[in-house]
DNA sequence: TTAAGCAGGTGAACACTGTTCACCGATAAT
DNA sequence: ATTATCGGTGAACAGTGTTCACCTGCTTAA
């Protein structure tokens, strides 16, 4: 009998409903312009039918934050823009940076919601469900390890203070962007690839850096507490 | 008579009340957690009254980040940390710069509400209301051109995209820190001094940049649309 | 086949939010 | 002394996230 599974698939459906309606709205509408009462109308449920599948509108924010990190680390792509049409390594750390800019601006909604945002608390404890974060970064890391084998940085260099400083130019490019503090006639992107290529000349100089190494995740997301967000 | 100037000191004292009991609420509470009934209750006002002295909830975090600006780009503090010990300009340049990423730890609500926080709209028009922000630019750009005198920068350097690109990778550090995506034993201080250093010695590299120059005031706040915000 | 159980959906309510408005009372102007 | 003005108020409006008693229709056991 398959009535256990068509169960199942009922409330993946709905699941899945309550995303799209949840994702669509606020990339028009901005996550905190979008009220539980608006996506229940969206799927035409009632307001309440939506704590039978979320408990809060946080964790649908959630939901939708760890999506956007298997959009953002889907190795399919990373492969595809990285591995295949950049010959030496440091290309590829330029592809892979670039493709996170990138992505800030095809998703500004999921980026900002994903490293920006503080209007969202209590993901510190929600750890372990945004794992594979720590994957794009190990995935990073190896690339800078290839560049210093071959010669492209210099071999003093921790690898992941390299991704970490090469990670906030864009960052701040694209925080700049979303928040909307750029001149009319300034461009973000050139500005993201100036930045990009000036940290690395600046990493390929060879200065000795402050900043301790560390394993642990470069791109969690969400933990400021609540009595901090604005 | 004094009359009517009484009557607008006594304005002012109210407004001056609003706005200190608003800040130090954002401060510990942060701005969106903070509702025009827990201010008002704060000054012993009713929550009406607010609207006597600021039309919206909004024009209240207007009057702080402007004071913000005021803040982070008085001369004074500027001159005393940047003109006078520093002897040479490029110094000149790190102390203003690392002024301003020192803002973002010692006020970390302003800097938010001033360079990050999208959460708060329509502040493009009400852009001659923060004019002194393009002053702070101006000194900026000054402190640039007397290192390309110097010889300390290469004189193919333009001076807005400099700043600009000193500025994107502090702003990068101190939203990582802000929004609490900075690992446990990972210093926010020494990586914004490394992503300066890093930056200053690509600066010194030479290599040719691809963002146009602008006379743009680089740091105007809060002009995201609503439907944006999140 | 009937009865029981149960998961999912609903309407109404609670406690909040920003904001508006008719009113009221003290003060200033005439 | 009377009128006008202006600041402050309480109550309300429309919205928010969330909870809960209830009901209904399907599944399962007797």
């Amino acid at each position: 009998m398959g009535i256990k599974e068509r169960h199942e698939r009922d409330r993946e459906a709905v699941s899945r409903a309550i995303l799209d309606a949840a994702r669509e709205l606020f990339v028009t509408e901005g996550f905190h312009n979008v009220s539980i009462r608006k996506i229940a109308e969206r799927i035409e449920y009632s307001p309440a039918a939506i704590y039978g599948y979320f408990p809060s509108k946080d964790d649908i924010f959630y939901a939708l934050a760890e999506e956007g990190f298997r959009l953002l680390g889907d190795p399919a792509a990373i492969r595809e823009d990285g591995r295949v049409k950049n010959a030496t390594p440091v290309e590829r750390i330029r592809a892979a940076f670039l493709r996170m800019y990138q992505f800030s601006r095809e998703q500004p909604q999921y980026f900002a919601l994903m490293f920006v945002d503080r209007s969202v608390p209590r993901i510190s404890k929600e750890y372990e469900r945004f794992s594979f974060a720590r994957e794009i970064k190990q995935t990073l890391v190896d690339d800078v390890r290839a560049c210093i084998a071959a010669g492209e940085l210099p071999a003093t260099l921790n690898p992941v203070v390299a991704i970490r400083t090469l990670m906030v130019g864009l960052l701040g490019v694209a925080v700049l962007h979303l928040s909307d503090r750029l001149g009319p006639d300034e461009n973000p992107d050139l500005l993201a690839a100036d930045v990009l290529d000036l940290t690395l000349a600046g990493l390929r100089s060879g200065m000795p850096l402050r900043s301790p190494g560390t394993d642990d995740c470069p791109m969690e997301p969400q933990s400021i507490a609540d009595t901090h967000a604005s």
